[in-house]
DNA sequence: TTAAATTATGTTATGTTATAACATTACATT
DNA sequence: AATGTAATGTTATAACATAACATAATTTAA
């Protein structure tokens, strides 16, 4: 007889709760926020959200040291972050012309990329005009 | 009278032996490594590297949280690091095309872009081909 | 159905990166 | 010499990350 499995990993439940969310958190704002949940130490939460990375379902921002989830598939393209120093809200876009130069540059200089990192800091529309 | 100053300061020192190595180094390495040349709190090297980065004279790596110096003048192009996974060589380009693709997403989201993190990890020409 | 294997989680300790707060030194200017 | 400023050092701690090992929960398969 087959067993409907309903309970949730803590990474699953990361994953949730990283959906929830405006902005990227730290590892350790996640352990603070979701000890109401029962997760009780940071390496749980680095587990977690390791599994979740490599599965492709969130996103390191290696500038904040911080982590969102990923907006869905990327179908072959490098994904580029906007992210506002004012309200720190991140932007995940799919640019097809950036990605399709990025490999011209790799082409030109015989680099096999396999993760590059694209993050832009700045000002959001709705910051910059509301200054 | 005008007098000659010839004495470094340890950003100079900092800059001058950043110079010399061939992949970026951190601030806890560079401490490490400059003792030997009277550089004895790593509170001296971030302020050191401060200076340095205020200057344009080096960069950041923020997905090695490490330092290295600028090949030189931007020319209003955004530079892009490819960064070896194998030998840890970092290598700066200038590519109008990539910064004409950022100010373009730029334009269309309304973005104000100010400081762009472009670093792409994977392996270089040279380890790529000794594999 | 139980024993073994696997996976998930927790605990503890430690390593790594970065900055704050304050004290002292070196040097230039008056 | 007295003063001001910039540079550096000291100490402490915050913030980010992982290693090593123990235990609990779940799955697999005999």
């Amino acid at each position: 007889m087959s067993v409907i499995k309903n309970s949730l990993t803590h990474a699953d439940r990361i994953f949730n709760f990283l959906k929830k969310q405006k902005k990227p958190l730290t590892a350790y704002e996640i352990l603070e926020l979701m000890r109401v949940e029962g997760i009780n130490a940071v390496t749980t939460v680095y587990r977690g959200l390791d599994k979740l990375n490599k599965k492709g379902l969130i996103h390191r921002i290696e500038s904040l040291n911080s982590w969102t989830v990923c907006c869905g598939s990327h179908k072959n393209k490098i994904p580029v972050f906007e992210i506002c120093n004012d309200c720190g809200d991140v932007k995940e876009h799919l640019d097809q012309t950036l990605t399709d130069n990025i490999k011209k540059l790799s082409d030109r200089t015989g680099f096999r990329a396999d993760n590059p990192v694209l993050e832009i800091h700045g000002l959001c529309n709705n910051c910059s005009t509301n200054l």
